[in-house]
DNA sequence: AATTGTGAATTGATTCACAGCT
DNA sequence: AGCTGTGAATCAATTCACAATT
């Protein structure tokens, strides 16, 4: 495995794209794509694409193109995707309950082996099991969980992490809307709805 | 009002940021603060601070710092949070009605007005209308609707997308998984959550 | 003395242009 | 002939270093 650290975030991000794009065409039996073709549908530039993939090693068929099942195997292997990697997802609330509800995360390999709140009530259509926040060290030790969906208010937040990072997580994907402190091993992307809709605000006249 | 066009995305993002730290600043009547203090809260290098900052005027006093309150107005001022700009929800599934009940939009200056699915359902909880998709056109039109959030499944996204367009949306919060092809004026904003995850996999070792 | 604002330097990402394979 | 892989060139963002200001 050549030093992660080197590689652009950004490029990860896109090799993500990448393999849906790439899904879309297994399931149309297409089996060899240019990057030319596959940066479009992922709304890049080839030139782009060919960097990012390079990364990775001589991917393609020079005259030819990708094989579409190779390519979508070996990003697959560099995302982690091969492994169900356990998931657990912190603060019930109604953003919490609806990720918990919504279930896309399995097919692309995930699994929310767990749910903690500090009230924890039973949700309808719910399978995962949902634990009093209390017990949160307990399984992410029990079940060597890495990585972690924080769905808290934004008071709390800290110190939850705070908490789950000495339990050994190491990748947060928080919604709180907060900026968190973390040591350098452990990685955090936040999704803030509100900065988002902010954002958009100021590109409409 | 300087030409938008050539001040960097990431900076807009990080005024969102800065504003949040602001408002704590001024709930614990703080009245000045520095760009090293205010960066450290916000995450970021104070030069960086400064340079976002100096895109819309000199707005600290050399030797003391920025005044909070007069900062945190330009910035609301920047981000058009001054006044409540309306944004319809499309496709009420998990994410879409929990986003609908989270409502911290609001006090950041965004109403959801309205919210439009195909098969409508009056939800608990819920003030905003759920009204039938067939109605969107005619709503963003009277109530000159220029921002959506879009919860639809990839499959409808994009025809979703063509008609708001064409009804004067002009920036869109896209949650669907899928790359959206949309003309020059509009912007979009896409959180894809499986992205995110795949991304922190990533970094775990 | 402290702290901003900013040109210059640096670092990073993207795109170009074309050599190298098949 | 067609298409990838990549060094060089360009473009963009960040950080440095310090002059300007209070």
């Amino acid at each position: 495995m050549p030093a992660k650290i080197d590689i652009p975030r950004k490029s990860i991000y896109r090799l993500s794209i990448y393999q849906r794009c790439l899904q879309r065409l297994r399931e149309n039996r297409v089996d060899t794509v240019s990057s030319a073709a596959l940066a479009k549908a992922a709304g890049v530039k080839s030139t782009q694409l060919r960097k990012d993939l390079a990364y990775f090693g001589q991917l393609g068929t020079r005259g030819l193109g990708y094989n579409v099942d190779a390519l979508s195997s070996t990003i697959g292997d560099v995302l982690g995707q091969n492994k169900l990697q356990p998931v657990i997802l912190v603060g019930v609330g109604n953003l919490g309950s609806a990720l918990l509800r919504y279930g896309g995360f399995r097919k692309e390999g995930f699994e929310v082996a767990a749910a903690f709140d500090l009230q924890p009530r039973k949700l309808p259509q719910v399978t995962v099991p949902i634990l009093p926040i209390t017990e949160m060290e307990a399984f992410i030790r029990r079940n060597n969980v890495k990585m972690a969906i924080l769905t808290v208010p934004a008071s709390n937040a800290q110190s939850v992490v705070n908490e789950m990072v000495r339990d050994g997580i190491q990748a947060i994907l928080n919604f709180s809307p907060t900026v968190l402190d973390v040591p350098e091993h452990v990685v955090v992307n936040s999704v803030d709805l509100a900065v988002e809709l902010e954002n958009l605000s100021y590109f409409i006249r």
